[in-house]
DNA sequence: GTCGTTGCAAAGCCTTTGCAGGGAA
DNA sequence: TTCCCTGCAAAGGCTTTGCAACGAC
């Protein structure tokens, strides 16, 4: 039976407040406005427990390290600004997935980084 | 000036001989036959000098970990299989770069890592 | 002989585990 | 009261750094 604790609503308040992709770190700053004893080690295990119950997912980036953000987002890809360093989500989806991998392979979900300058960078 | 030494032959030749991603471990053990004193740190140095030079590309994958891979190689996607754990890299690519991100933003690189059964797989 | 390279050990990150005390139900 | 959860410290992976010896040129 899972308890409700101030620790793990904190943390899932941070994703509701920030409502993007979250480091351990942001999480961790964000989480200790409401429960300002919140410890790391707590924030590691209850990201794995959500992530195994399924109300977050996890991201590796290559740029912004390890990421959490809801899972019941929809699918989105990342674009990150080697300006400015920010990560956007961007709508929609441009990859042609029935055409992703050769014929006979099933291709069930897939992961889209996109690297360049975004459009506030661009303009300066 | 950079020497020539037997180590960083042997590292290079684990990429030629693989023709694919390798993890530290591979290449590690690759290289052991023809070097076989080849040490880890060793190797990671050799990497981070192969990936300055522009020799090698780093690779974060969410399922496999960190890879290198040439950085001659043509763009690929990597497809990876979640029933025989196999990474392939698929020919061509299926995003439409253009349409990728909103106007303003510009696209300058992209990484897609696919996921499902191979065909192999899929035939048992 | 010079100084880039190597191997080993130690140190650094990031993440997980052990354990006793604390608190939700 | 039960036993899930938390905080702290210690331990684990993976990667980098320090240092003395080695070896390419």
């Amino acid at each position: 039976m899972r308890r409700k604790t101030a620790q793990r609503d904190a943390i899932k308040e941070a994703f509701l407040i920030k409502n993007r992709p979250l480091s351990i770190e942001e999480i961790l700053e964000t989480g200790r406005k409401t429960v300002e004893s919140l410890n790391q080690t707590t924030v590691y295990r209850n990201l794995k427990l959500l992530v195994e119950e399924g109300w977050l997912r996890i991201i590796y980036h290559p740029e912004a390290g390890t990421l959490y953000e809801r899972a019941e987002k929809e699918h989105h890809h990342l674009f990150h600004c080697r300006s400015c360093d920010r990560l956007f989500e961007l709508p929609g989806c441009a990859l042609r997935e029935k055409e992703s991998a050769p014929p006979g392979f099933v291709t069930e979900r897939h992961e889209v980084f996109l690297f360049g300058v975004c459009s506030s960078c661009r303009q300066v």
